[in-house]
DNA sequence: TTGAAAGCGCTAACAC
DNA sequence: GTGTTAGCGCTTTCAA
C-alpha cells in the first residue's frame, strides 16, 4: 500500500522509533538525524497514517458536526466557521448531514462513533432520540449549537429563539400589524425545537399585543414560502404581518405578494430570520433577525475542545441574543 | 477507552473472531450465535472502531472533497450531493475547505492523505501546485469537478465554462449591448481556471460580435460586485452589458445600478452565473447561467468510486453543457 | 461452526 | 541519542 515509517527508517538508516520521534519534533533527536529522516521522508513521499496513530493513541483528534442540511447557506456558514476554529485548535472536523431525516440521523451518528470522534457539535434537532442515546451511551462530549433539542439537558450555545419570536411579534405589532401569521417549517419538521421556540415566543407576544397569531406550515425554501403565501393571500381576511421561519421562505412570500398585487411594506409586512446577505439588497430589503453565527460556533467549538482536552464533559450554557434588522419589508403604518 | 470487540466476545461467550464474523454477516455464523453477539453488543453499546478496521484492511472507505469555500451556496450544494452519493455507494466523505488560500490548500491535502482517503474530488483550483503534486505522488485517484486546474491532464467532470462565457457574450450582444464588461474574481483569485475559461469564452465572443470586452477584478460576493460597479458606473462611457463571475456579484451590480439611477434591463444588462434559487425572484430576475451541479457531482463521485473499487485510475473526461436562463435583467433593446 | 495467532502502522516504555 | 519490544482493535488465514 502506502509508504510506512519502516521504509523511511530503512532509507535514513535509523530505527522506526527515531523516525517517529523526529516527526514529533522530540528534543532527543539531533538536528542532523532529523534532517536525514525528513529528507528520506520527502523522497519517499511519506505521510503518517492517522488511523495507525489514532489507534495507538487510543484517541483521535476529530470532532463531529451534525447538521440538518448543509446545502442551506445558514448551516454551510456554520460548518465553515466550525472547521476553521477546530483546525486552529488542532482538530479536524467531520461534518455529517442528516437531511432532516430520523433514519439518516442515526446512521450518521453511528458513523461519527465509528470514527471515534472526541466530541460532537449538534445542530440537528433530533427526529428520533436514538442518535442522542447513542452519543450519551458513548459518553461523547456534546454541545448543542444554534438550537437545543427538546429535553436536552446538556451543554449548549444557542440563540435565544424564543426571544427572536418575541422580537418579531413586537416589531410587527409596533409597525401597526394586527393580524399576525407565523410561517413555520413543513409539518414533518415543525416539531424541531428551533421552530417550536420561535413559535412560542411569537404566539405569546402576539396574543399579548394584538390577537391570536395564525400558524401555517410552509417550509424553508423560496418555493415553500411562495406556495404557502398564495393560499394565505386568497383568504377572506388576510394577515397583515407575516413572520417566516427563515429568510428564503420570506422571499417566497414576497414573490407571491408581488404577484397578487399585495404591496409588501404597505398592505402587508413580511419578515424572516437568518439575515442572509441577500436580504440587505434594496430590491428585497427584508426585515430579518440576525443570529450571531460566528460567535456562536466559535464559542461552541472552543468549549467543546477545551472539555475534550481536559477530559471532562462540557458544561457551558450560553444564550446569545438575536438582533432585529428592520428594513422596508416591514414599514410602520404611519410611513406608508 | 471505548468498548472493544473483546468485551463483546467475553459477554457473549464466544471468541473475538466470531464477533467480527457476526458483524460482517458472515454465513458461517449461526443465527443463534449472531443474535447472542448482537444482544451483547447492544447491551455494551459496542461500535466498531473504524481506525482499527481500516488499519487492518490496509484501506479506508473514505473519499475526500476539496472545495474553495464551503460557505458559498454553490459549493455547499455540491458537498451535499457528493456526501449523499458517496454514502449510497458505501463511502464516507471528508470535506475540506481551502478558503482560496495556497497554504491551506496544501495543509488540507496533507490532511486528506493522512486520513488515507482512497480518492479525491477536486473542486478547488490550485493556487500552488504543491497539493496536486502530493496527491499525484500518492497515486490517489483524482477527479476534477466543476472546473479543471490549469495543466491538469487527469480525469474530470466539468462544466464547459468557456462555452458559458460565450453564451453570456452572445446573449448580451443579441440583446443589443455593445460595450461589454466581465466582472471576475478578485485579482488574487482570477487566475483560477474557472475564471480564466469564463473570461476567454466571453472575450473571444465579445470581440467577434461587438468589440473588446472590458475585464474588471471584482470578487464573488455582493459587496464586491457593488464596489466594482460603483466605480464602473461613474466612468465616462459606462458598459451596457455586464457579465459577473457569479450571481452574488451580479446582485451587487444591480444594487449599485439601482442606487445610481441606472435602470437594469434598460440602460444596462446584467447577468451572472450559478443560477441561485434567489435569481429567479421577480424582484431580482437575474439572467444567469445554470450549471448542472447534481449531474456533475453524481457522475464524478460515481466514477471516482468505481475507479477505486476496480483499483484503477479514473479516466472519465466529461464536459457538461451550461444553460442560459434569460430573465428581465437582460432585456432586448426592442423590448425596452 | 468456531478459535488461536499474526499483523496492519504507529508510539511509548524501557533498555542501551 | 537511538534501538527493542509490546500492543492499540480489528480481520483473516489456518487449524480444530
Amino acid at each position: 500500500m502506502s509508504v510506512t515509517i519502516r521504509e523511511v527508517a530503512k532509507l535514513s538508516r535509523v530505527s522506526e522509533t527515531t523516525v517517529s520521534l523526529a516527526f514529533q519534533k522530540d528534543s532527543r533527536i539531533t538536528d542532523k538525524t532529523r534532517d536525514r529522516v525528513f529528507a528520506a521522508a520527502k523522497r519517499l513521499n511519506y505521510v503518517p497514517n492517522s488511523a495507525a496513530r489514532d489507534l495507538r493513541h487510543g484517541a483521535t483528534r476529530t470532532v463531529g458536526f451534525l447538521v440538518n442540511d448543509i446545502g442551506n447557506p445558514f448551516y454551510a456558514s456554520m460548518v465553515q466557521v466550525a472547521e476553521r476554529t477546530a483546525r486552529a485548535l488542532g482538530f479536524q472536523l467531520l461534518t455529517v448531514d442528516s437531511g432532516w431525516l430520523a433514519e439518516r440521523e442515526t446512521a450518521v451518528v453511528e458513523q461519527l462513533l465509528q470514527n471515534r470522534v472526541r466530541g460532537v457539535l449538534l445542530a440537528s434537532n433530533e427526529k428520533s432520540d436514538r442518535g442522542l442515546e447513542l452519543l450519551r451511551a458513548a459518553h461523547t462530549p456534546l454541545i448543542a449549537v444554534d438550537t437545543c433539542p427538546q429535553g436536552f439537558a446538556g451543554a449548549r450555545v444557542v440563540n435565544d429563539l424564543e426571544r427572536a419570536g418575541e422580537l418579531a411579534a413586537e416589531h410587527l405589532a409596533e409597525m401597526g400589524c394586527r393580524r399576525l401569521a407565523f410561517l413555520t417549517a413543513a409539518e414533518s419538521d415543525a416539531s424541531f425545537s428551533a421552530f417550536v421556540a420561535l413559535r412560542r415566543g411569537f404566539e405569546q407576544t402576539a396574543v399579548r399585543l394584538t390577537a391570536k397569531a395564525q400558524v401555517v406550515h410552509a417550509g424553508l425554501t423560496v418555493a415553500a414560502g411562495q406556495t404557502a403565501a398564495r393560499t394565505l393571500l386568497t383568504q377572506t381576511t388576510l394577515p397583515d404581518g407575516i413572520f417566516c421561519a427563515n429568510d428564503l421562505c420570506a422571499y417566497g412570500v414576497i414573490e407571491a405578494a408581488d404577484a397578487h398585487g399585495v404591496r409588501v411594506g404597505r398592505d402587508i409586512a413580511v419578515m424572516g430570520i437568518d439575515d442572509l446577505e441577500t436580504s440587505a439588497l434594496s430590491r428585497l430589503s427584508l426585515t430579518s433577525i440576525r443570529q450571531p453565527v460566528n460567535a456562536l460556533v466559535q464559542t461552541a467549538v472552543t468549549a467543546l475542545i477545551d472539555a475534550i482536552e481536559h477530559d471532562k464533559q462540557p458544561i457551558i450554557k450560553k444564550t446569545l441574543q438575536p438582533e432585529l434588522i428592520a428594513r422596508a419589508s416591514t414599514r410602520a403604518k404611519g410611513e406608508r
